[in-house]
RNA sequence: GGGCUAGUAGCUCAGUUGGUUAGAGCACACGCUUGAUAAGCGUGGGGUCGGAGGUUCGAGUCCUCCCUGGCCCA
């Protein structure tokens, strides 16, 4: 009793942590007063200015789409963009960040029509420009909602300033860098089947399409073969089509088998007919086939389809001449199935995405006799001015003349299958080919290279964070077809180009391009609309002998060109250092920028890419409602802080596909609470430390030059992580060094010291002078994870006004770095950890409490002796006393109960306490100068 | 179905060119401290390295197949 009553008397001359940072982050109230006030002071803008003029290193940010709230893959990349940016920054790099939008499109059309709809405005009641308004207005309104979400997470970036696709510097730029591919002659009108609606007379997405029950005519036609170079015994037989779409059969241009499938020969009869003659069904369907059309059917030849290559047909309606005169050559389709039909199929590349690239890779091109209305052209033979709809009876026109040329063999209405529709007049819809312009991928450029050369040539240029993602694009690259860039729709920019009538070449002037691009700088990409024609073409040319495009371009083309207003217009860069987005972009972003940039400056617009997986629950299976497994960030701030959700992107491996669920949200609560602490008693120990109080490296015990050491150590490996933007790699890094070395070790050993020695003893400044470099080395290393708590600790440490952000790493001398003394303290922590081991049997049995009641005899191969004896070996173990003896071949270490009486001021038992003031002969010399 | 990719302790990650009883931090259990205290320290348990074959004197590391995920296509 009397031994803790003078315990407390000592207790205010023991030099404790003090520190107003608490030990409780509260994030929810700080985070939000740490954004207050860097907006207030400007502190982003004061970062970028102390920057000038340091060497550049540029991240590019890939726009998000301007539709819907932040998720968690919107966070976690731009996290990941944080860290690039924060800590080649903190490297001294002047790396801005200009935050960005992809803001025309489809998804944003669909949710205006949508809204006007709810409003009971039907689509043809808007004025194009009046809708395209709204359009802006909304994704305008997104942007917004996004910033104010992004910039929670404690993001540093030009946010005031970002750059939208929909502005109209930019989409003058985009229009720009469309003429250019122009000027180039990299464009050219093609065509391309697309989901088309009569009803509506407009081409339609996927995602437009819905999928009925509907029942149709199937017919079985017969075409005669004319040749057949590797089965002679074929030539007058029939090869048997069936259809579901008899319409397509007047724009019939070939026939499709498939080389691997089973075909047979049959012979048929007709009572009236007589000898039908001799017909080529797939094996597998010539019973189904048999009973469509009602006969009996003798095998006598039976073969592979690849034994009709070369094999030539002819059009039942051939003696109308021309067109119906020509070839139907006998294609292998890979799509060709044995489910249904006959196992032949009959191609019009106008009307079917397969027929369509058969053909064109056979060189037949579509027709274009089906009109917008879903007409075929008036003078077409046969069907000429009907609709496709009204011409599938089995006795309608198309079946009348099958029959009359004899190859009808089969014709019923009662084909029941899904078909698509459209989702808003609920009308069925066709293929139909339209025209399109594309960006050829192998024309021949003037500099004897092809886009698809430049881009392959630069993507080997590029450095590839991880490096598969070379492969990964450079596959998509070599196999990719041309770059489709029409859209039939409204929002977006327009293909700005004239088309001379009469020849389809597009109008190539500069002078007319530039005219163009400063109308829309101007007025916006309405201008196109808006203007008249003339006053863009100028005197040289006659609006009357030009049509304008009214296409609007692929999205992507407009994210593909970021790098020229963003980039190059406003950062006055060449390239940028690094792109970084998820690894889907490979076939996105990465490859639309590249292709742009290869078409336009003949390079990529990056130096590097780095790519991150997808944020999976916690089973690692995708997020999604219906599961009910989607985390929402927002949520997840308020609930632990920006900076936990920061730490948690800094501890996983992102270049894989990462996980979040309960376990890994509490480990990352957990180490932060851990760094928090750590900086939290840094700031506590420190509490007086003045400057002038530090001590020279050269002149410290050698435990504090092994931590300096040990600093430098860290200090590689922080920045050799960076080189390759391993942020785990990194933190982790961080918090062993802060667990093992720090807290486990250094701070536990020294804590007697700072504690209990005088304030100037040597040992203590020496150590605080340790402490002061750790504090800036540290929180400048988790300065750009812990954006927030750093800047509270740095608030506490130098006072408001400054910002740890606007620092750079702390400098560590290379010669602080010194291995032999790494490797001598590297042993002693062995010999350490045998002594802590040892105590343990003597707690267990409530012997002894704190080690320091612990007396130690080690016995030690002479090497380790003279080791143990340089150092003060008791404090290093925070034990009482050490014994060495030497001479043991292996360590084995002794323990027993000091007999030593314990110092009342700092508890260690030592034989120098003396029994009038209970104090050692240390702690006695302290008190009296503090009570002096 | 194709291309790319992952699966190491409860969690996050290390495991160099195949070579001793597979490591770290956290979490967990037990204990110490009560002068970093909703903190700090110590000790300890825990892994058939997704599964099955194979190559090898030897495989988490190489090969084949399979299972379970992910991205992009068809």
């Amino acid at each position: 009793m009397t031994e803790s009553k003078k315990a407390a008397d000592y207790r205010h001359t023991v030099f404790l942590p003090e520190t107003g940072f608490p030990m409780k982050a509260g994030l929810a109230q700080t985070e939000p007063r740490l954004l207050e006030r860097w907006a207030a002071e400007g502190a982003h803008e004061k970062l970028r200015a102390l920057r000038t003029g340091a060497p550049r290193w540029i991240l590019h940010d890939g726009p998000p789409y301007a539709n819907g709230d932040m998720h968690l893959g919107h966070a976690m990349n731009h996290i990941l963009k944080d860290f690039v940016v924060r800590t080649r920054s903190m490297l001294g790099f002047d790396s801005p960040y200009i935050p960005g939008w992809d803001c025309h499109g489809l998804p944003i059309e669909w949710r205006v029509e949508e809204l006007n709809r709810e409003k009971g405005i039907r689509k043809g009641d808007i004025e194009p420009m009046a809708f395209r308004q709204q359009c802006r207005d909304y994704a305008a309104h997104w942007v917004n909602v996004q910033r104010a979400q992004l910039k929670r997470l404690g993001v540093w970036g030009d946010w005031d300033n970002p750059y939208l696709t929909m502005d109209f510097s930019s989409e003058a730029t985009i229009a720009s860098e469309l003429m250019k591919f122009a000027e180039s002659g990299q464009l050219y009108r093609g065509a391309k089947p697309v989901m088309w609606s009569p009803v509506e007379q407009t081409a339609l997405a996927e995602a437009e399409v819905e999928y009925e029950e509907i029942t149709s005519t199937q017919v079985d036609v017969a075409f005669e073969i004319m040749e057949a170079p590797n089965a002679p015994e074929l030539v007058g037989a029939y090869v048997v089509i069936w259809t579901t779409t008899p319409w397509t059969l007047p724009v019939n241009r070939a026939l499709a088998y498939g080389e691997d499938v089973d075909y047979s020969l049959l012979k048929l009869f007709d009572e009236q007919m007589g000898g039908l003659g001799e017909y080529l069904v797939a094996t597998s369907l010539v019973d189904a086939f048999l009973k469509r059309i009602g006969r009996d059917g003798a095998l006598i030849w039976q073969g592979k389809g690849s034994a009709l290559a070369g094999a030539i047909a002819r059009h039942p309606w051939h003696p109308l001449g021309g067109f119906f005169a020509e070839p139907r050559p006998l294609l292998p389709g890979e799509f060709v199935t044995t489910d249904a039909g006959t196992g032949l199929v009959h191609m019009a590349p106008d009307h079917g995405e397969d027929d369509f690239h058969l053909c064109k890779a056979h060189g037949i091109d579509p027709k274009f006799v089906v009109g917008p209305d879903g007409t075929y052209q008036a003078d077409w033979p046969v069907v000429g001015g009907q609709h496709v709809y009204k011409v599938n009876d089995p006795d309608g026109p198309i079946c009348s003349a099958l029959r009359e040329a004899g190859a009808l063999l089969a014709a019923t209405t009662d084909y029941r299958h899904s078909y698509p529709h459209s989702w808003r007049s609920k009308k069925k819809l066709i293929y139909r080919c339209t025209p399109q312009w594309f960006v050829a991928m192998d024309r021949n450029l003037s500099d004897g290279s092809t886009l698809r050369g430049r881009a392959l040539k630069a993507i080997g240029e590029t450095k590839w964070f991880p490096s598969q993602g070379e492969n990964r694009i450079r596959a998509m690259v070599e196999g990719r077809p041309d770059w489709v860039l029409s859209r039939q729709r409204a929002w977006g920019v327009p293909i700005t180009l004239f088309v001379k009538k009469g020849t389809g070449d597009y109008l190539r002037d500069r002078q007319v391009n530039e005219r163009i691009a400063e109308a829309i700088a101007r007025e916006g990409a309405d201008a196109w609309w808006t203007r008249d024609p003339q006053s863009l073409l100028g005197n040289a040319y006659d609006a009357g002998d030009y049509e304008q495009v009214t296409d609007i371009l692929d999205v992507w083309f407009d994210s593909g060109s970021t790098h020229a207003f963003v980039t190059e217009a406003r950062l006055h860069a060449e390239q940028a250092d690094l792109y970084l987005e998820g690894s889907d972009q490979h076939r996105g972003w990465f490859q639309s920028s590249l292709l742009e940039s290869c078409g336009t400056r003949g390079r990529a617009p990056y130096k590097a890419v780095l790519t991150h997986g997808f944020a999976l629950d916690e089973r690692g299976r995708k997020m999604s409602k219906s599961l009910g497994n989607v985390i929402d960030p927002l949520k997840l701030i308020d609930d632990s802080g920006a900076d936990v959700l920061r730490l948690w992107c800094a501890s996983v491996d992102f270049v894989e596909d990462v996980r979040l669920g309960k376990a890994m949200l509490q480990t990352a609560i957990d180490s932060y609470r851990k760094l928090r602490n750590t900086l939290r008693y840094l700031l506590g120990a420190l509490n007086g430390h003045a400057q002038e109080d530090s001590v020279p490296a050269a002149e410290m015990p050698e435990l504090e030059r092994y931590i300096l050491s040990r600093l430098a150590a860290l200090d590689m490996e922080l920045r050799a992580a960076l080189e390759v933007h391993g942020y785990n790699r990194y933190i982790s890094a961080l918090i062993g060094f802060v667990n093992s070395d720090l807290s486990a070790f250094f701070f536990d050993v020294r804590k007697d010291s700072l504690y209990c020695d005088g304030p100037y003893s040597s040992r203590r400044r020496a150590y605080r002078t340790v402490l002061a470099k750790l504090f800036d080395a540290l929180n400048a290393w988790l300065a750009p994870v812990l954006v927030f708590t750093t800047e509270e600790a740095h608030e506490h440490r130098h006072g408001a006004g400054g910002s740890v952000h606007f620092g750079t790493y702390a400098t560590i001398p290379a010669e602080w770095r010194d291995e032999a003394l790494e490797a001598r303290f590297d042993r002693l922590r062995e010999l350490r950890a045998l002594v802590t081991q040892a105590i343990e049997p003597m707690r267990r049995e409530k012997q002894v409490g704190s080690s320091n009641e612990v007396a130690v005899r080690l016995h030690l191969p002479a090497e380790d002796a003279a080791l143990v004896r340089s150092v003060d070996f008791a404090e290093f173990c925070i034990v009482s006393a050490v014994e060495v003896l030497e001479g043991a071949d292996e360590p084995h270490v002794e323990t027993w109960a000091s007999a030593d009486a314990r110092c009342a001021r700092c508890w260690r038992h030592l034989p120098d306490v003396s029994p009038e003031s209970d104090l050692c002969a240390r702690c006695d010399e302290v008190v009296l100068e503090h009570d002096a």
